[in-house]
RNA sequence: GCCCUCAUCGUCUAACGGUUAGGACACCGGAUUCUCAUUCCGGCAAUCGGGGUUCGAUUCCCCGUGGGGGUGCCA
């Protein structure tokens, strides 16, 4: 099969953040290429010299990594346009500096260099807003009086050197396109083709996300063992719908019905709520295997999960976890006292079970009826059986005893399944909370 | 100010010019004779305003209004 033609590049800037707005044009340009089997290419714009530029690309490198947007040519990897930051292209520059000069289309001023515009309106033809039409009304820098290039100078050079053939990018960037095409023209090109994707704006007030905003970098996702399938899926609905009433869906069928006149094209306001719904929907329909591989590390490094524990208890315990969770983080205070005798007391739970009437006597009936019974056959369904025949017994709800003993023994209100529960517990363990729990209140 | 752009529930979105304007998040209520942060069921809630074009407009055109962006020797 023939290579298609189609080449596309993310070009950001290295800052320390992998900014989420960015990360969304990543993954835009990134399904285009792969939906159109093309190239995706990472170009860094590293043109701000003193920072600390190492650190600052690690960050963009891991993010691209994490959110699984793999690219074809740029750092790294290489490819046959590189180098692939721009603070290694120089000579390129100055090779298209001069075209620019032999062709009369700049002049000096102030030390600077300063590219003369035609005075006639330039037209892009975006993929997603049609025909668009602006004046580039006055003359602007293209080289500072330090020497050193501008953006929309390196941008476009790139372009050109890299053959990129679509150019899909923020919305912001929309006016600049007037600046590039007179560029593109300038150095003897025809600019290529443009898609002007919609802004993430802030969940609440005015602007589009900055990097100070709750949930705007990337990092902090994965900092926070979101998974970056949820977090990508997320990513994939702000300006763009898989239509049919669908929403959550693999990354092969999203990049099969994915194009870009598709896109809409109204900015789309953030929403931490609803990836965090996403990212629950991912979290209880992985397989168990994986959603173990991922969430033991979180308990190990709570100091909850320990070599004493087993790999068994672990196991049976997670499994329980796994259909209750939004976010695996949640994990270590949700299931802490299957690990530990000093895990935390809900606040509110505890205020429940003062509030709830002669708890405490539940409590200690329910103690006696296990000392009654024994412990020998200890598992779901004989604790339910012996929950069940007490309440018989007492005239009371069966729900009188799960509430008041599952906040002696957890110091929660809610949790996974009663009987499961106290099953994995164990008996031994049970009995033994239950115990100082009645004697200390 | 000037230039560009956009406009469906609070939010993300769907709807060949003909639909009781659909779905999802959030919120509210109910069920799961044990909780809920799971699951299921139900509810609330939208075509910015005004003119056209048309038998018929969320959809096409114009004008307002509102939002967003740009207007740097930032990217």
């Amino acid at each position: 099969m023939a290579p298609s033609p189609v080449r596309v590049r993310f070009a950001p800037s290295p800052t320390g953040f992998f900014h989420i707005g960015g990360a969304r044009t990543a993954l835009f340009n990134w399904l285009y290429a792969r939906h159109c089997g093309g190239t995706f290419v990472l170009r860094i714009e590293d043109t701000d010299r003193e920072r600390d530029s190492e650190e600052a690309l690690r960050v963009l490198l891991d993010g691209m990594r994490w959110l699984g947007l793999d690219w074809d040519e740029g750092p790294e990897i290489g490819g046959p346009h590189a180098p692939y930051a721009q603070s290694k292209r120089s000579d390129i520059y100055g090779e298209y500096l001069r075209k620019l000069q032999n062709g009369g289309h700049c002049y000096e001023k102030d030390g600077a260099i300063w590219f003369r515009v035609s005075g006639k309106p330039s037209q892009i033809d975006d993929e997603i807003r049609g025909k668009i039409q602006r004046l580039e009304e006055k003359d602007f820098v293209i080289f500072r009086s330090d020497g050193s290039p501008v953006f929309h100078f390196v941008n476009v050079v790139d372009d050109i050197a890299m053959e990129i053939s679509h150019v899909i990018r923020g919305e912001d960037h929309l006016s600049n396109s007037s600046k590039h095409v007179e560029l593109f023209r300038a150095l003897g090109h025809n600019p290529p083709h443009f898609a002007h994707i919609p802004l993430i704006l802030k969940t609440n007030g005015p602007g589009k996300m900055s990097k100070r905003d709750s949930g705007a970098l990337i990092e902090d996702y994965c900092r926070r063992n979101y998974i970056p399938e949820a977090v990508r899926n997320y990513l994939c609905l702000l300006g763009w719908s898989p239509k049919g009433d669908r929403e959550i869906l693999p990354i092969d069928e999203i990049i099969a019905i994915f194009d870009l006149p598709e896109i809409n094209k109204n900015n789309a306001r953030f929403d931490e709520k609803k990836l965090a719904h996403i990212n629950g929907e991912y979290l209880r329909n992985m397989p168990f295997g994986d959603f173990y591989c991922r969430a033991a590390p979180i308990l190990r490094a709570a100091g909850l999960l320990t070599d004493s524990h087993g790999e068994t208890y672990a196991k049976s315990v997670l499994r329980l976890c796994q259909e209750k969770l939004r976010e695996l983080d949640e994990l270590p205070n949700f299931c802490a006292y299957f690990f530990s005798e000093s895990f935390p007391k809900n606040a509110d739970a505890l205020a429940k079970f003062k509030a709830a009437d002669g708890a405490i006597v539940r409590v200690r009936e329910f103690l006696n009826a296990i000392k009654n019974e024994g412990v020998g056959q200890w598992n779901a369904s004989s604790i339910e059986q012996l929950v069940k025949s007490l309440a018989a017994a007492t005239g009371r709800k069966t729900g009188d005893y799960i509430h008041a003993v599952r906040y002696a023994i957890s110091g929660q209100s809610v949790g996974p399944g009663f009987y499961g529960m106290l099953e994995i517990l164990g008996g031994n363990c049970t009995v033994s909370r239950l115990k100082s729990f009645t004697s200390n209140v």
